[in-house]
RNA sequence: GGGCAAGUGGCGGAAUGGCAUACGCACAGGACUUAAAAUCCUGGGUCCUUUAAAGGACGUGAGGGUUCGACUCCCUCCUUGCCCACCA
């Protein structure tokens, strides 16, 4: 690197201290000024900051450090979600305590993202593995406890072999483990869960509220929760009376079932089997589908296994009688565990008649393609159409039936209206050492019992020993397991579950307003003033987990009555990836750029500044060793500009303070919108438009590029801006504004466009009136020539833009 | 199988329905230098006519449509990425 280049090094250091002695990025509040809480998803203290983790945060400190300077009370915080398992894998490996592990790791990463130059009040930050973080998560799982929304049951749980640990429905990704990536089974276990679904109507309808989220994250939860509106139906079984209720979206197609199929879980299949000659093979199958682990099971995609059981069933709306099956294509966690079946109208059920011989009867015929027979459809027809074989509903569209067969159906006690949702309990509890205890004593008098309010917090024992086998390592800490029950004073034992983390990262954001707060989770004051977020920002992957469930603790807690909003996030920002070579930068792929490496090489202004200048915000970014260069030497660039201020004592040219103040209006109206790629585009281009005015002064020029860049890439501005002369904190200035009176133009450049192509440009008076425009532009040479003597149809003026003539 | 997003020069990417390719990278030429690097300036969509100046045709994944005018809106299709997936 030759030695023109700017003193990155020790202007970054020298700034850092400043920083930080001063205290520079603490929250003080004035009382006359506006809040802005800007947030961004707390890291897991892995040990390494990667790129994600820069773009994410440059974006934020971006957004903060511009609030700051237009003028708002700005809440800028960071902290650790630092339990979890890779804590306790490198304590099995390395032999450390995960607690010095994790403590490492915070240090180094607090110091990476110190050397980033973020504006973070570091007086705030947390991290959930301190009892005084946690004990507020066992005070917040009490009163869940309490409102019976945190329960335990014996239930088929995801399991993770390897991880010895149950999962959350959520947590499993492709029938594998979200961490480990191994094949989870089922196993039947006692376990915590908390009853998310009692929220699921107001979590489905309070995302109309999130005017500012991204679309697709929207649409991401709401197909997590999943619910559909439809009719619950009972089906009579035809020699033993009992009912079979099946659940289905489309009533409409109601005459046209031909059998019922149950889920080999069904309760009801052994009465229906029971005595009869099927019942033997009927045992077998439904033992073999238990024994095939889901992964498979759902792995083999439309391959369908069934058996008829022997019984049949009565449709109730016309008393047919068609035969029940069982089939593992069928789910009992979903709607009644049974479904009817219509082949001619569900692609599915038409694959499972072809297969096994079964009837179909059409009784919607699709417009475009009528058919009759349905031994001529090649596949089942799930469009609208008009009702046939429907009896009094025939000639209706389907649309129309399905609202009156719905009537009729609860008109005649055949049924009713029902919903069902994709959405299921959440299960916290984790087979774990590195987590918050959950704060429940099991007395053998009493049952279970919650530790009293005062006894917490549960403190996790420090002395442990880890294998990663066997189970909940607690059980194995007498002194913690061995209690006495609050209410007897008998002796009684812990859980020894702990809780997933995603309860630790569900209210955190709350917990910054007034992180050390003694008497309870957060200062109501304070949460009020500062909540909700105003920009949240963070990775597409927590488009339904982490928010889904910060979401529902919001709601929550203003039932408790401690927050007085619904929705904890105002405007989220999900970015993009950060790709090398086209792929995900991962360990496992080996190439993965260390920020620390670059900002070694070329400070951590080039970074920040690179990072977002590469793509906007929100879309993937491919790395560029070579971009990191152009940014550098910008920065070089801007550097030399001090070499120049004060030389020249020419006035300040007109063409500069226009380019200067287009430059302001550019880059504040691009900030707002997140637009930082060209944000930056505009400073490069007010950057040229100084080197072009060298004869000029250009103090005025300079000393606004520094703030305007200053948001980018604080370092160098800081440093510039003392240079200039200026003895106070860059970052207490305010934003820079512009005179849109300057703007104005006298001169426009008219496009003139024959049939719509391009054909000519002139210059004329802004005020100009339309019948001289017209005959301006008549009268030019290369719109003669084009247009000759072929009769003018139209002209299309659009003000201060173009004409268009049509010949 | 379903949902969402995207497809623009050699590359990253710009463009309220109105100059396609801003800004940057890479490349080429010039200035400075003994030389190189760095720096400053200039030039680059493709093809055709032309010594040149200049002019023309074609150009935003493919095809169609709406419009005076389409990268932008609508329809069909292709490709890529992400998310969900036997959800009745």
């Amino acid at each position: 690197m030759s030695q023109s280049n700017y003193p990155f090094r020790s202007i970054e250091t020298k700034w850092q201290k400043i920083w930080s002695k001063n205290k520079t990025f603490k929250v003080r509040v004035s009382k006359n000024k506006p809040k802005y809480y800007c947030l961004e998803m707390f890291p897991y203290p892995s040990g390494k900051i990667h790129m994600g983790h820069v773009r994410n945060y440059t974006i934020g400190d971006v957004i903060a450090r511009f609030k700051k300077m237009q003028g708002f009370n700005v809440l800028h915080p960071m902290g650790f979600d630092s339990f979890g398992q890779p804590a306790e894998n490198a304590a099995i490996k390395n032999r450390t305590h995960p607690k010095i592990w994790t403590e490492k790791c915070i240090f180094w990463m607090r110091k990476e993202l110190k050397e980033l130059g973020f504006s973070y009040d570091w007086e705030r930050e947390l991290s959930t593995h301190l009892s005084d973080y946690y004990r507020w998560n066992q005070w917040i799982f009490l009163k869940l406890f309490k409102k019976n929304l945190a329960y335990k049951k014996k239930e088929e749980v995801n399991w993770c072999p390897d991880c010895e640990t149950t999962l959350a429905n959520e947590e499993v990704l492709d029938g594998k483990c979200w961490r480990c990536k191994s094949e989870v089974i089922q196993k039947e276990l006692e376990q915590w869960f908390i009853k998310i679904t009692s929220y699921k109507e107001r979590l489905l309808e309070d995302l109309d509220k999130l005017k500012n989220w991204p679309a697709q994250v929207i649409t991401m939860q709401r197909n997590w929760l999943g619910k559909s509106e439809g009719v619950e139906v009972y089906f009579k079984e035809k020699e033993r009376g009992f009912t079979i209720s099946v659940f289905t979206t489309r009533v409409d197609t109601i005459f046209g079932v031909t059998y019922l199929v149950l889920a080999p879980e069904h309760p009801l299949i052994k009465e229906i089997i029971k005595g009869r000659p099927q019942e033997k093979e009927v045992l077998e199958f439904i033992e073999r589908i238990k024994n095939k682990p889901k992964s498979i099971r759902l792995s083999e995609g439309l391959k369908k296994e069934g058996i008829f059981s022997g019984g049949f069933a009565i449709n109730p709306v016309n008393n047919e009688e068609i035969p029940i099956w069982i089939a593992d294509y069928v789910l009992m966690e979903y709607g009644t565990g049974a479904i009817m079946a219509v082949p001619s109208h569900d692609q599915r059920d038409f694959l499972f008649a072809k297969e096994h011989n079964l009837q179909l009867k059409i009784v919607i015929q699709n417009p475009q393609n009528p058919v009759s027979d349905p031994k001529e459809l090649k596949e089942a027809y799930e469009g609208d159409g008009i009702q046939v074989n429907s009896a009094q509903f025939d000639g209706l569209s389907n649309q129309e039936a399905k609202e009156k067969i719905a009537n009729w159906i609860e008109e005649k006690g055949m049924g009713k209206r029902a919903s069902y949702w994709r959405l299921r309990d959440w299960l916290i509890s984790r087979q774990r050492y590195w987590g918050t205890p959950i704060p429940i004593i099991y007395c053998d008098r009493c049952g279970i019992v919650s530790v009293p309010e005062k006894d917490l917090p549960v403190r996790l024992p420090s002395k442990v020993s880890i294998s990663g086998r066997g189970g909940s390592p607690l059980n194995y800490v007498k002194s913690f397991v061995q209690t006495k029950c609050p209410k007897c004073k008998g002796s009684a034992r812990r859980e020894t579950d702990t809780m997933a983390t995603f309860f630790d990262s569900s209210w955190y954001f709350l917990r910054f307003c007034s992180p050390h707060y003694e008497k309870s989770p957060f200062n109501k004051k304070e949460v009020s003033f500062w909540m909700p977020v105003d920009q949240y920002i963070g990775g597409i992957e927590h488009a339904v987990l982490h928010l889904l469930y910060s979401r529902f603790f919001t709601k929550f807690l203003k039932d408790l009555g401690l927050v007085d909003f619904d929705e904890p996030f105002q405007r989220l920002l999900t970015q993009g990836m950060v790709l090398k070579d086209g792929e995900v930068m991962s360990k496992s792929r080996g190439n993965i750029v260390d920020p620390d490496s670059i900002v070694k090489r070329y400070g951590a202004d080039t970074l920040r500044l690179y990072i977002l200048f590469a793509a906007p915000p929100q879309v993937e970014m491919d790395w560029s060793e070579k971009g990191i260069e152009g940014a550098f030497r910008f920065l070089n660039r801007l550097w030399r500009l001090l070499d120049y201020v004060g030389k020249n004592k020419n006035k300040l040219s007109k063409d500069l303070e226009k380019s200067m103040h287009r430059a302001i209006k550019e880059v504040t109206e691009d900030i707002e919108s997140f637009k930082l790629n060209t944000a930056i585009s505009h400073i490069m281009e007010f950057l040229n438009s100084i080197y072009q005015n060298l004869n000029y002064d250009i103090t005025k020029a300079t000393e606004t590029i520094v703030l305007l860049i200053s948001v980018f890439c604080p370092h160098i501005a800081s440093e510039m801006w003392q240079r200039l002369g200026f003895k106070k904190d860059l970052f207490k200035e305010s934003w820079p504004r512009f005179d849109p009176f300057l703007l104005k133009e006298e001169k426009i450049t008219y496009i003139i466009q024959i049939n719509g192509k391009l054909r000519s440009k002139i210059e004329v008076d802004v005020n100009i009136n339309e019948e001289e425009l017209k005959e301006i532009v008549l009268s030019d040479p290369k719109v003669k020539r084009w247009i000759q003597d072929r009769p003018l149809k139209r002209f299309i003026h659009v003000p201060r833009r173009l004409v268009n003539l049509v010949i």
